[in-house]
DNA sequence: TCTCCATTCTTGGTCCAACAAATAGAAAAT
DNA sequence: ATTTTCTATTTGTTGGACCAAGAATGGAGA
């Protein structure tokens, strides 16, 4: 078994925070937790009824289900009524919902997103450059040709998405393309934006063919100014202007 | 006002998973952030006591408490006895700690980790070099000086972590430093194995240094070149053979 | 014996009532 | 005016109750 020393860590960081007091709540979150490590149950498996918890760990039905709560707001547990908590992998689903929960998303912070998706889709030029296989860029032809057939702004704005999103894993990061996938909410609604703004899907299309073929080619100042410049190209629709046309559509 | 776009975006995503049960707690959790937006509260001020909200609602105390337990477990509220709920600024704490729940940190994992930090911190040089002042790069001298003084490791790992932390921040992209802090547990903890290893403080400071002293001669190879190698440096001690010390301590 | 349906029983969802603990705010004493 | 004491309010926790939904059971019919 391969304990977590990530896991020590974030405990350090909560017993410095909570010196001596923890609640009812907080106990039962953890002694859940230890029970499911301990039972070694896995992703699906049930957890006892709220009843049995209670009765396990001393505690009465409300607090197991106020603990019960927080385990789901953390994806670790998913409810389904009459069956119980079963163990869930809505993990990543939590983290992304809980990561644009209070942003309030300014143009300026459709700047800042831009930047730091320039900063990143640049930044792994080289790696895809060395690394990238044929098949791998045939991937991504593939997924850019979905761009046009799709009609709604939605779809459209899914399938770009999913392009960049293919890009980014082509730099074969876990870390880099979970932080990315962080921001699919904000990225996707930039480009609804700008879809709704215009039709844009062919001129995506052509962009994306020249990023891939920068790519096959392995040349990297293409790359790198192609992908600058579609980014950039993006920006065009979320100025100013779009600050009105967010709120009203 | 300014309303989000981003919220409107969580919102279609939730939506679209939960068709039209939603339950009185999820409801409730909606209700307050409602409150919250139409009376302009900010962050330390508080919400109505829970009976209020109940009767507020239309719900039952215990239904209230349990949203009060997912506002909470997402960093929006923070719960004193007898105070009440009162607006939290801990949403940010709340993700990182959300962020680092259950990913099992393997040497593999550092090795990834790594590769991102390298991403990043290469990728954000040009903006560094053209952007950054002399306070901001005496302001990288000042901390990377702090690395000397502190003994502990742990101290030393925090201080490591500044430094990048503030190298990261010189790229003026407010995402992009969010997403490195999210990272700051596994971080510091690949830092504490380094340095763990062996004293290597003085190591530190010279690359950190050297980094430093190729900003100011706004010299992006060297930086590049510096960056990777003070980063592959790391990666040395975390290999295979931390792999069991990772789990023994 | 097998299948299908009705019943029953379990379980989560919600609410209420009650008590304990903590403490803010008022009241009283100095 | 300051300190102390007290009271009322609020959260923390528990047990119980009821409902609705779904699983499990068992029996009736083929």
């Amino acid at each position: 078994m391969s304990t977590d020393v990530l896991m020590l860590a974030a405990m350090a960081v909560d017993a410095a925070r909570e010196p001596a007091k923890v609640s009812a709540v907080d106990r039962l979150v953890e002694q859940v937790r230890e029970l499911v490590r301990n039972r070694g149950l896995v992703i699906g498996d049930a957890l006892p009824t709220e009843r049995d918890l209670g009765e396990l760990f001393q505690a009465g039905r409300n607090t197991v289900r106020e603990a019960l709560q927080i385990l789901k707001a953390y994806g670790i547990v998913e409810v389904r009524p009459k069956i119980g908590a079963v163990l869930s992998d809505r993990h990543e689903d939590a983290v992304r919902k809980l990561f644009a929960f209070q942003n309030d998303i300014s143009p300026a912070s459709f700047l800042d997103v831009q930047g730091y998706r320039r900063i990143i889709e640049a930044g792994i030029c080289d790696h895809i450059i060395l690394h990238a296989t044929d098949a791998d860029l045939a991937h991504l032809d593939a997924v850019n040709a979905r761009i046009l057939e799709d009609q709604s702004i939605d779809d459209a704005a899914r399938c770009d998405f999913e392009f960049h999103e293919a890009l980014v894993s082509l730099a074969s990061n876990r870390t880099l393309l979970t932080n990315y996938r962080l921001l699919q909410p904000v990225i996707t609604q930039i480009m609804r934006v700008g879809k709704a703004t215009k039709p844009v899907q062919v001129d995506t299309h052509l962009a994306h063919t020249q990023i891939i073929n920068a790519l096959k080619a392995r040349d990297r100042v293409a790359y790198a100014y192609l992908i600058s410049r579609h980014l950039e190209y993006g920006l065009q629709f979320v100025g100013v202007e779009s600050a009105r046309s967010a709120g009203g559509d």
